[in-house]
DNA sequence: CAATCTTCTTGAAACCTTTCACAAACTTAC
DNA sequence: GTAAGTTTGTGAAAGGTTTCAAGAAGATTG
């Protein structure tokens, strides 16, 4: 057999019986209005498996569990809540019985009665970007060690999605709330706290007096940005970042600009480059207007409001002959594990990612057990990693 | 103000005053024994705002809202289930008594009595790692389609975090769960259909007829990605990837090594160099062993079991002077978004991540909507996307 | 051996909602 | 103007757990 005969297979259908589509209940798509790219799927049925060993039809609950045990229910809630108080014996038996009965605690009941969750959800504004589960892992941290479980949950960056998942999360009454969220200051997010859900805020500075919050001192980061890329003697300067409804981006933007003015440079020089999300593709988009740009009003360097425009950018740049940093030097926002290791590996602005999520997570479990808790708003401060893609190889 | 003003402050603790830790609770941390790189945050505290405007210190239940609105507490859950079941006028008595009481449904009630879960879980193997995400961006697709929400958790690839997690949906009686596991054969795993919580494996092929399955064909893709390279003259070559637990690291190995065979080459020539964990910091540890080896015994090219890996194998060769694909050729396995924007574009294995969570979602709604549901084991078929770090610029 | 303590166990109430059979109030049709 | 239907609202039961006051059994003391 030849070494391609396996390459040759990989675009082959494995399975030759024209099988249906893959997704059940999914009727009308032809096989050949698939698009080329998508792979085609083999699919196999299996008989349902008769499940004798499940003991019955309907879940177990304490009382069966009681029941099997000989002991009454209240004790059988003691085992599960209180083992300490209740007699090696008698436990052995009632553990017995749950093992053997398959029992699972119904948590809505624990809830419902005990009133208490044992849950906090991340509410992200965008769970592709690396930067968040970075964070994300930190306030995992932090609930571990507090014996609570994390819920990760998506907003993507979109305020219809993060309204469902605020009532979502609400209803469910978790214990607390940390959100990164599309606009800190809307009525729907306040109104949280004072029914009884606290949240925290991430990323975002807020002093409304409802909520801690822990950011990274944006409008500082995209000074210190903007002010290296001035100390290199550029003086026209693209700011790719977009929409203007994410704080992020604003803040930098603004810092940006104060960098100019500080230097005494025209606010003119500071060229916005819009983008509809902070997303690879949409900077791989702006690079596509920036290099279509005539090279004498091009800017000579662009500051990225995060690491995903930068590195889409970086590669559009790069693949249509803009050579960085010299035709267009770049920095991003971040510091993304991936940054480093870009085609030109990117300068940025680094924040303290997980210790953000720690600590939003420590101030979140404070709120939910200290009566005595006072919100506070912790500032980070973001600290500027030079790489090659500003400062080049010399 | 020069320039250099903004990218001094950067390093200083903007907060003068010396704030006590920034996480409340935890004492004894000096100022000094702080890590140099830690960034300083600056602290706030607030005074806790009176809540002049809540209504009553409680929440307020279906009863409440029944009371205010002069109905009778069946007609506000009428309202609130079957709204067209109840005119108009009662109606807007109703809902307006709940905006003013903000009347937030309790979920647990709701779920207890009736029964049903309006939610789905992704248990991921690695929230850090963008296949997965993405793989999440096609479940919350399909999600969203039929109305449900999806929780995201993450296993981080540790088996006692992905056994609390199913306890914990389990517990949360979960309309199902997609999940990646560590194990796919773990006794765990397949005790949650048994007792009526739906599973699907995602990424993994599985025969047990206890789950549907939803994966790419992870031989094939070792086979193809091997068969790439041998094609390329490659010999010897080294597979990067670990722990063997993974499964995923597992079969495309024994893919690549089919492919050796195949190719009459001995099974010696593929070197093993496992790693601990499939991430970028450990794809670094992986290029500096490589790059350690005398030339004349380093394999000349290198499979990865993901492109996190490829890509810290990547990044560390490069900086330790080796050059890609002259000296080391690279392929990697997701073909996720930053392979081809890294420093040398990435030769990759690319799988129909979106379609893959699509699908595994839409396989979960069926059996748990669907009584003549059938366990379906589906596979796509990965494709080699061809880059510089194999094929160079020629 | 009675009295007092401890240590375990018990049974019933409570948590907040949904559900469902039924009642009440209107409509319509003859 | 009554019978039959339709629409809308009601009240009580039920769902699985936790909590807690109180009881039972056993151990200790004087």
């Amino acid at each position: 057999m030849t070494p391609s005969g396996a390459a040759d297979r990989a675009r082959r259908t494995p399975d030759p019986a024209r099988t249906p589509s893959p997704t059940p209940g999914r009727s009308g798509r032809t096989p050949s209005a698939e698009p080329a790219r998508t792979p085609k799927p083999s699919v196999r049925r299996q008989a349902r498996r008769l499940r004798q060993g499940a003991t019955s039809r309907t879940a177990a609950g304490v009382k069966d569990v009681a029941a099997a045990a000989g002991v009454s229910l209240g004790t059988v809630s003691n085992v599960l809540n209180r083992p300490e108080m209740v007699s090696p014996t008698t436990r052995a038996k009632v553990e017995a019985a749950m093992a053997s009965l398959g029992f699972v605690r119904n948590e809505s009941a624990r809830q419902l009665r005990a009133g208490s969750s044992r849950i906090i959800a991340y509410l992200m504004l965008d769970a592709g970007n690396p930067f968040f589960t970075d964070v994300a892992r930190g306030v995992e941290e932090a609930a571990e060690k507090a014996g609570l479980s994390v819920f990760l949950c998506n907003s993507n960056e979109d305020a219809a999605r993060e309204a469902n998942y605020l009532d979502l999360l609400e209803q469910q009454r978790v214990q607390g709330v940390l959100i990164t969220p599309i606009d800190p200051d809307s009525a729907r997010l306040s109104k949280l706290p004072d029914r009884g859900t606290p949240v925290v805020v991430v990323d975002r500075a807020i002093d409304d007096g409802e909520h801690c919050s822990v950011a990274v001192d944006d409008v500082l980061g995209g000074e210190v940005a903007l002010t290296h890329l001035i100390e290199l003697g550029h003086e026209r300067i693209a700011f790719v970042g977009g929409p203007n409804t994410i704080g992020q981006v604003t803040d930098r933007r603004a810092g940006a600009r104060a960098a100019l003015r500080q230097a005494g440079l025209p606010a003119g020089n500071l060229v916005d480059v819009l983008t509809g999300a902070l997303t690879v593709a949409e900077g791989r988009g702006a690079g596509q207007r920036l290099a279509g740009l005539p090279a004498d009003r091009r800017p000579t360097a662009a500051f990225c409001a995060n690491d995903l425009l930068a590195l889409g950018l970086l590669q559009q740049c790069v693949s249509l002959g803009l050579r960085v940093p010299e035709d267009l030097a770049i920095v991003g926002y971040d510091d993304i594990e991936f940054a480093a290791a870009a085609a030109v590996p990117l300068t940025s602005v680094r924040q303290p990612r997980h210790l953000l999520g720690r600590t939003a997570a420590e101030l979140l479990l404070d709120e939910s057990s200290n009566p005595d808790h006072e919100h506070q708003r912790v500032t980070f401060t973001p600290e500027l990693v030079v790489r090659t893609s500003t400062r080049g190889n010399t």
